[in-house]
DNA sequence: CCCATAGTTCAGAACATCGGAACTAGTGAA
DNA sequence: TTCACTAGTTCCGATGTTCTGAACTATGGG
């Protein structure tokens, strides 16, 4: 089990965020912990929706997550704590987050029909 | 060859935005058309950079961004006429284009060194 | 009709994703 | 220490997606 790779600031690709987030699951798991401020567990979001996401592919996201600097994971014990860099990507490519994470917020729902 | 399909305005799915524009080639040809407002030929697209891509991937290419209402494509004559649906994302979510693109032409240089 | 040009479709190889089973790490209790 | 439990990772086979050359379609001009 090596250690986690996380890329500095710097280093953050557009490629790699909008890769990470065009994915409906991983962009709900980021929008929880970019809201909540830091998840713990992995096993707190196993339920998205009704769908029951397995552990295996849950580490698949948040690893996908990680390698795109969207979120910084740490061991805590026997669980992990996960938070966003919100600011580093937004020190990066300003109004990017907000942005897919609004489309996101309104885009389920398909809109007030004008 | 059967006509094209173009999603209405209130069909686009942020998902669908994000996964055509994750892909770089993708993005500098949605880049192009935007801000030339109505590119012709995908031959004229062929180089990007310095690579050569496949007419058959260009294709494909073009049929991501079609699907996820980023380009509306039209047949004049010969070739193909295909202009960004900028006004339709926009309306649809606000803001969401111009950040990515803002990142796009931000990210592949390593910003200036703080 | 024949040819050239612009683009699409097909098919198979290369690559990526999903998810169950096995594994690793940490914690607490006996 | 050893056992058991919990949280997460890694492995690997099945499934799905992307890439690209070759064949095909559509249009316009001799």
């Amino acid at each position: 089990m090596r250690p986690f790779f996380h890329p500095a600031t710097e280093d953050l690709r557009p490629d790699a965020i909008l890769h990470a987030l065009a994915d409906p699951d991983r962009a709900a798991i980021f929008t929880r912990i970019a809201t909540q401020g830091c998840v713990g567990s992995c096993a707190t979001l196993a339920a998205l929706g009704d769908r029951i996401i397995p552990k295996s592919s849950l580490s698949a996201h948040f690893k996908v997550l990680r390698e795109a600097g969207l979120i910084r994971s740490e061991r805590q014990g026997v669980e992990m704590r996960n938070h966003a860099r919100c600011a580093d990507v937004e020190m990066r490519f300003p109004g990017l987050l907000t942005a897919i994470l609004n489309a996101y917020t309104s885009g389920p729902m398909p809109g007030p029909r004008s």
